[in-house]
DNA sequence: CGAGCGGTTGAGGCATGTCAAGAGTTGTGG
DNA sequence: CCACAACTCTTGACATGCCTCAACCGCTCG
């Protein structure tokens, strides 16, 4: 692990409170690794022997059920994920595979596991990162029972929108076919909702979204604090996929 | 709050392994409430000031978005419900109502937090209960995202067997239009696809459950442990619904 | 006994998935 | 540098899953 990595981890709010001797002891334990894109680092089922902690690329988390797949999360440096297998001592639910060349460091569950009985004040930063992604899958789960699909494009584009501070314009920062599986839809159903969206304030140009008539926008999508945030810590990662660790 | 009570709670993942004095301190703080069936107890977007023990009856959890609503969760005894909420000191996510009379205690959110900041046992207590809520929320996720309603009304059935000891007869624990609305479908679309299921091997009786041909109904259900569990810590309460907090 | 509610059934319509084909893009190896 | 392969994205045609609306039955409870 190189030297000026410890700062950026250091800095996530799930070890940003402990000691600096208990975290330089975690530390000593972890190994960093390099994967090239495309690579599946994890497979669900497999027992959860390491939290992984994403310092540089893109990471697709998925689940696969009876030849089935779906894109559950993106997760964007600097996050961790799985964090709850590991501490329950549990498998996997969730696949992972890189989305581009990535980056890792591997910390170890069992370490991880003593370490929170040992620092209060890690058990306490674990406690408010385990309930901030309880309450981002609930809010997933919110917006997949209560939207349809056209709605769920629709809020997703103008939350994005927002990220990136209320701009007009910006970057997909998923690929379609990626996005509308987290979405729930197939792509060429998220293709031809997009194509129909142009009619409700927002435009496609490739991977660029354009948004053309604001108000309309938020009138089908109806953003609520309750399904779309303000994001508790961790929801926010630069993907737009919220963290499901 | 009844002295016969405090063992029934004490008894609970999340409070077996704090301090006697401890329990106590937070027992004291607390107060006992009767609610009539069909109250609506907590609604969404409030601040959440409590932690709910359910200890008699059962609360549906639900949430709305632009007049639609959804059931997320039934909580039965002895169970808590909206533990995140409490901990982020966060707004609800979910609403709350009564099912049936419902005896619940109320633990005020601030000594839960100022409390497992003093009992290190707690707090590694709350870490297991939060990873395991999360756990549930995620299987909950993948079926919605993996499975079609016939497929989740079949692998409903199936599991609620496997908790009643592998019966091949039991009763719903909850009415077919809840159950519908928790498994994403409407009560019409859930009757006629009760009746399609006969010819798969499951067959009902007004609320009884009959299984006609065990192995039919697990060729179309496909059950997974890592979505149908076997379950962590809290998610079984005899509703059939995941505990959801 | 009648109102209200859960459950069922039917008819019809819309939303979404499936299959297939083609355009555009990217990456790779000759 | 080009040719080819592989992939994403799009579009069309079609099938179907699921919802909506409406009516009716049976039960419960005031």
């Amino acid at each position: 692990m190189r030297p000026e990595e410890l700062p950026e981890i250091r800095h996530l709010h799930l070890f940003r409170d402990m000691s600096q001797a208990n975290f330089e002891t975690l530390m000593a334990s972890s190994y960093a690794q390099n994967f090239p894109q495309g690579l599946e680092m994890v497979r669900q089922g497999d027992p959860a022997d390491f939290l992984h902690i994403v310092l540089e690329g893109a990471v697709e988390l998925f689940a696969q059920w009876s030849g089935r797949e779906c894109t559950m999360a993106v997760v964007r440096p600097v996050s961790t994920f799985i964090l709850a297998a590991c501490i329950r001592d549990a498998p996997y639910l969730m696949s992972a595979r890189t989305l581009e060349r990535t980056r890792i460091i591997l910390v170890p569950a069992s370490d991880l596991r003593a370490m929170f009985r040992r620092d209060s004040e890690f058990a306490v930063s674990v406690i408010n990162e385990l309930a901030s992604c309880y309450r981002s899958v609930v809010r997933n789960a919110k917006t997949l029972k209560l939207r349809n699909s056209r709605e769920r494009v629709a809020s997703y584009l103008l939350r994005q929108s927002l990220l990136v501070g209320g701009a007009q314009s910006y970057i997909l920062p998923v690929e379609k076919r990626l996005l509308a599986s987290y979405l729930g839809m197939t792509p060429e159903n998220m293709s031809r909702t997009l194509r129909t969206l142009e009619a409700d304030g927002v435009k496609m140009d490739g991977a660029r979204v354009i948004i053309t008539d604001r108000e309309k926008l938020t009138a089908l999508a109806i953003p609520d604090r309750l399904i779309d945030g303000p994001d508790d810590i961790a929801s926010t990662n630069g993907s737009g996929l919220p963290v499901a660790e």
